[in-house]
DNA sequence: CAACTCATGTAACCAGTTACATGATTCA
DNA sequence: TGAATCATGTAACTGGTTACATGAGTTG
């Protein structure tokens, strides 16, 4: 149900159409909730059929502007202060690790390799992000920074991960007669 | 498609019923791709009837080993050395923090006290796993070993993290006359 | 007037969750 | 003999992805 709560949460700080929202999931929320076209319109007509949102007014193009409800806004508070979150994760990544022992070495150390340089491109896209944004702006703005530097840290931990493994494997790889 | 990959991956290492595999993603993959009972039973008839998997023995209670075949082995490889990891995240503690302005300050800073303390149980769990586990036996622990490692460093910075951003929300409480 | 951006909607499919259903074997 | 564990299977539902389909307004 996390979509339909960001779209609650969006909506609150300011109404915006379907078309608006998609933009945000596509840039401030891409790393942290990311959701497609598809999900965006449907669930905005679900939430409008629940009352938790209306069509507050209509542009050009069949533009439609969305605005939370009383019953919206109290659904986003019982969300965030009574509900515990979702903490599954799942990482392709480090499940690929596991598996690692069906490369030769030069492989194995070549998928780490790579890993480290797409973390490097997404730090340096997040710390962009942090040069350009206007942090004084709102609230959203103000708790948005925290996530970013939550992936700072992140991209930072996975970098320094990532050259220990490949550190791990070379020296195992030097040692014994395998491979 | 990495629930199946994760099934070969493991039925190369070892031949083993659905059940046997249910217990090892309850464990060693719990914090790296967790799957349901209904997930696997499914999956593995789908890997079977693309002979990608066999039936090599049956015991009792209609307990069905499976093994990995040569095409299985193919996929497994082809899986693991040409195609790219999908790398798309989601947290629903971290989209949670986005809307956090609609808390109290209070209730804000609990909640991020809250994530700091599962945080800690979580790191406590890893580290009795890095206990207790042999990390000399096979490929798997070598593996199994840099995925733990991970799981740990993501636990500390995730702590440090929380401990950051309870401080910058409760600079911006002292100073500011809001809330 | 062509290319681009704005703007919405839907259908088919795939992956994952929860719950239901059943029964054999082992062990205290 | 009752409880625990071993063992499999299926159905309904929810959430997410990809692709298709359409068209109005803006700008060079």
């Amino acid at each position: 149900m996390s979509l339909r709560h960001a779209l609650l949460g969006l909506l609150n700080d300011k109404s915006a159409s379907g078309y608006d929202l998609l933009h945000t999931f596509n840039t401030s929320l891409a790393n942290v909730w990311p959701a497609s076209q598809s999900q965006v319109y449907g669930e905005l007509g679900r939430l409008t059929k629940a009352s938790l949102l209306c069509v507050s007014a209509e542009g050009p193009r069949g533009r439609k502007e969305y605005s939370i409800t009383e019953a919206g806004r109290a659904e986003l508070v019982h969300w965030l202060a009574d509900t515990e979150p979702n903490r599954v994760r799942r990482s392709e990544t480090l499940l690929r690790v596991f598996f690692l022992g069906n490369l030769t070495h030069a492989q194995a150390t070549d998928y780490l390799r790579k890993e480290a340089e797409v973390t490097s491109r997404t730090h340096e896209h997040l710390r962009e992000i942090e040069r350009t944004v206007d942090w004084d702006a709102d609230d959203l703005a103000i708790y948005g920074r925290l996530a970013l530097e939550y992936g700072l840290r992140l991209m930072a931990m996975h970098r320094d991960w990532t050259e220990w493994a490949i550190n791990q494997l070379n020296a195992r790889h030097l040692t014994a007669a395998d491979n």
